[in-house]
DNA sequence: GATTTTTATGCACACGTGTTCAGAGCCTGG
DNA sequence: CCAGGCTCTGAACACGTGTGCATAAAAATC
């Protein structure tokens, strides 16, 4: 289909022929019959150039297509208008998310941005962030991991701003941008109680984070605030994704007396929960209430279509460089910033099946199949 | 909650102690009383430097907690260790995975990468590539995008290699990787028609795109092979999102005869028609069969679990930096590489309604209700 | 017209690293 | 003891750009 016979020979012969060197501002002086000062005042529109001047080495230059060397700048002005991102996976889709949007707001300042997975690995992560500090970045955004006594003889080093986006510690030497983890849980377990739930399951992530705890505050004062009682056999812990979420929700439909109603540490989690419920042939929202936190784009594809506490993603990320460009002008920032969340009331959350209302009675199958179907 | 009030002015007190600059290899030198020539060959592992005074000197600039700058080093060497990547956009899961998988190989090889979305804003997308010219990355990889006259120029002065993976117009003057999308198709139409459709449909993507095309010569020849009439009015266009899934097969759906199956440019659309056949009160696969392309995570999560062809995405991320890293090495690459995908026969197939078999008797529900509920 | 001010330009150096080349010191063989 | 080779090191330059400083030319002021 392709002419693979004549084409690499070609693109060879061309790429061998091209010991001839990229053109440097010093060719553009020769051209212009001037020095290499005023060629990089003129491309700098710096006012110390004669207009015309200016105008003709412009000219030039656009016509010889010289692009000025940002590496050779980043040297001389010891400024590289580049920041690092480092992020646990990119293809988790919240991640995805906020790295869209510190993308777009950067490259409107024109600054250009590395990205390197870390895959959770301490190890790695060091690796990465010793790659960031050789290539000399102004600044670093980390999104949601555990940036411990890691980071700190580094960033003692490159003295540079960092940003930390949902991270699991706060930490002193560094911004932060979070997402309101207990007032987000707080108003959806508000919202399963209001339609009328007692027994609220909590599936969370793994112990020790610091937004599982977070959210777990939530749901705790949403029980008290309505006096329901809090029961601990209806804390459980998944691992933040779905596979996780599926065994927990198997844990809590084992109970003599399962919940009406679960609200997940994220939506991955709660995705696994609807599988495991599914699993034993019983429905959401009709038997089972479920709530997720993200609003991942995920969450409106899934049947029933999640409700969940959205965060604004790409938002928290526009915030994160923008954080990082005042700072990097040496400007102040705001140390802590706290962004709320906000409850999407979708499908997957009714009234409690024994205690028939309003909501629920569209979906009011008495003789629903109670035994399990094999999962495969 | 934070200390605010003591934090920011003891951060902005180092901030602006930090006016001593960072250590540099001369400073290495003055500590080990040698020339920084010595210390560049030691710290590269020169077999020129006597293995004693490599050793100190490696020992003292450890200690310092020296790190070579790297853009210095790119002035010097004239290779950066850095390549471009361009993405429509991030957030598009196929894309993630993808760049997952260039990352991951490119972090092997002590390669950073540059991310830039360009949303398939042609502006944009020169813009980004300008700004990858600039800062001299070794290569590039541009996925899914139309790359046709816009690169020529800005590609000929820059002279470095660049892989196109998916790209929608192969390209003489770049390497490329590809899924099968013809054989892929055809195994997909071709499992449809097995289970003993014959009304099997076709929404695709936008019109000009090549591997629209391709996918829809693969639905032809599965047809032809089967001796499967070819039904014009079968075969509609969407956008390659939900939406445009969604509006195709609604028009579909409102055929005299509708199609038993429909084969999706990609799950995405697949998920959309998925929503519009639903919102019928129709099954699937009950009613309609669903076949999309890709693979993408959420696939699975979807109920029913869809039957796609999966498509390596990360692995031709990595297939794309190995190319890459081939080329920017001065070898051969193979021009055209052309990878397969694999059919995952997975719950959203099953024999028409009309023509009852094995497979589909197990959900063989008579009485469905046909009048369409208002969609949400 | 002479002096001062302004404007425009080039020189020279800096940025931090890699690399060629020359040479100093040492060892070996004769 | 000497020539020649080997080992190791430092001086010098290159990479491409930005910028302080000096200065020539032009303009403004007296």
């Amino acid at each position: 289909m392709f002419s693979d016979a004549s084409s690499p020979g070609k693109s060879n012969a061309a790429f061998s022929a091209a010991a001839a060197k990229r053109v440097s501002i010093k060719d553009i002086a020769r051209l212009a019959r001037v020095s290499h000062s005023t060629v990089s005042r003129a491309l700098r529109e710096s006012p110390l150039v004669n207009p015309e001047t200016a105008e003709n080495i412009r000219r030039i230059a656009a016509e010889s297509g010289f692009r000025a060397s940002a590496v050779a700048r980043s040297l001389a002005t010891s400024r590289t208008s580049t920041i690092g991102v480092v992020v646990t996976s990119i293809d988790d889709p919240f991640v995805a998310e906020v790295v869209k949007g510190i993308e777009d707001e950067a490259i409107v300042h024109d600054y250009s941005v590395f990205l390197a997975n870390c895959h959770a690995d301490p190890d790695r992560e060091m690796k990465v962030v010793h790659s960031f500090e050789d290539r000399r970045v102004d600044g670093i955004v980390v999104t949601a991991s555990r940036v411990g006594a890691l980071y700190g003889p580094v960033l003692e080093r490159m003295r540079i701003p960092i940003v930390l986006l949902n991270n699991q510690h706060p930490s002193q030497f560094a911004h932060s941008i979070v997402i309101d983890n207990f007032e987000g849980s707080r108003q959806a377990v508000a919202h399963l109680i209001e339609l009328g739930h007692t027994r609220v399951a909590y599936i969370g992530d793994r112990f020790g984070h610091g937004s599982d705890s977070e959210r777990f505050s939530g749901y705790r004062a949403a029980l008290d605030a309505a006096d329901v009682p809090f029961q601990p056999e209806l804390i459980l812990h998944g691992d933040g994704k779905a596979e996780g979420g599926r065994l927990a929700m198997e844990k809590l439909l084992a109970h003599r007396r399962r919940p009406t109603a679960v609200f997940c540490y994220n939506d991955m989690t709660a995705i696994g929960a609807l599988k495991a419920i599914r699993a034993r042939g019983l429905r959401v929202p009709a038997d089972i209430s479920l709530v997720g936190f993200d609003d991942l784009p995920l969450s409106l594809f899934v049947d029933p279509p999640l409700t969940t506490v959205h965060q604004p993603k790409q938002e928290m990320g526009r915030m994160a460089m923008q954080a990082l460009l005042k700072l990097m002008a040496g400007s102040e920032a705001e140390q802590n910033v706290r962004v709320s969340g906000e409850l999407l009331i979708r499908q997957s959350t009714a009234a409690p099946p024994d205690q028939p209302t309003k909501e629920n009675q569209t979906c009011n199958y008495s003789s629903a199949p109670r035994k399990g179907r094999k999962r495969k």
